[in-house]
DNA sequence: AACTATTTATAAGA
DNA sequence: TTCTTATAAATAGTT
């Protein structure tokens, strides 16, 4: 679209080149614009020059947005269920506090002169830890509690099913008994019934 | 460029806003690669529709190399932007475990400003929160899972409990009945067995 | 998905 | 560089 057809290839005059970059740039990225008002969509467009220099531009959300939207896309592809589960397990809450207590020792190379400031937060934050640690204590001790009282109840059932097949058994003899005195054959196969419930 | 001029403004109709999306969306393509090989350069574009749809393409490097060479030069910008926004997004542990290390990586290399660190901080502080409330999250369901379980065993202790006391009582009165056919007195007192264990 | 009247982008020249 | 302008290319509305 000027004066004659070009041939979509390198342009081999450098200074042409780099004028044909200019131009082009500046309607890649007016386009780019107009893309993303005319149909309410999010555009990033991204040039590195043959020199190396960036050119970068977005509009409908911002870079940081769409560079996200596209980097989680392509890490949901080529993730793999174990990758994933095991990363799962790795990020517990610990280990990211630990990442982040080794951050600010780090921010401590930068000494400000805020010293009593610090000193200050230091305070809050062992507070904050010593609050947050109790907390985690007493839910880790309710968590047991209601465990063993799971293990107990389990118990009380399996003693309590045991009796009644125990007395099923007898009740059952008892009877055969009275119906014959003699005639007692054939006990070997009296299997315990075990409850539904328990299984 | 086109039977008539339109303004760059929002296309109000959604059928023919999805027509032009689709039109301007090959045009943009078509002229990044055009730039990418006519200038010898790399041109990456990513095109997110208001469906959230996304169309991405690279000419002259990859797209990975484009991005990173925009990270690069954009390190600062995508610390601020980043971390907050995606917290605030739902994302998941093992998106914020890559952030993180992404982060922590970027922080050791050059000695970073005190702006950046407290910006780093604000982040760190977002993610941890987000840890916490999913780690909170799950603890409370567990504590359900057990309190439900626990309310199951006990109805089942329950019934059996109950079981066991009728089947003494009449096992008692069968007794009864074979040792003298009469007089039949005094069944008022059977309150049933309570386990200490239910207390 | 094609067609075409127009607008828009831009190549070459100044 | 920037402006100009002839012309190629893109595309809006139509079929």
């Amino acid at each position: 679209m000027g004066r004659r057809k070009v041939e979509i290839k390198r342009i081999e005059n450098k200074s042409s080149r780099q004028v044909t970059f200019c131009k082009r740039r500046n309607g890649l990225m007016k386009k780019a614009r107009q893309l993303s008002i005319l149909c309410e969509s999010s555009v990033a467009l991204l040039i590195v020059s043959s020199t190396g220099k960036l050119y970068s531009s977005s509009s409908g959300d911002s870079m940081a947005k769409i560079l996200t939207r596209y980097k989680t896309q392509h890490a949901d592809e080529l993730k793999t269920v174990d990758l994933a589960e095991k990363t799962r397990n790795y990020l517990s809450h610990e280990e990211l506090l630990e990442i982040v207590q080794c951050k600010l020792e780090e921010a401590k190379n930068d000494n400000m002169s805020i010293e009593s400031l610090i000193s200050l937060e230091e305070q809050f934050k062992s507070a904050l830890s010593v609050t947050r640690a109790r907390k985690a204590e007493l839910m880790m001790e309710f968590l047991k509690t209601l465990q063993e009282k799971e293990k107990l109840l389990r118990e009380e059932n399996k003693v309590l099913a045991s009796q009644l097949t125990k007395m099923k058994k007898s009740r059952f003899l008892e009877a055969e008994d009275e119906r014959a005195m003699s005639l007692a054959k054939s006990f070997g196969n009296n299997t315990p019934e075990t409850l539904s419930l328990l299984k």
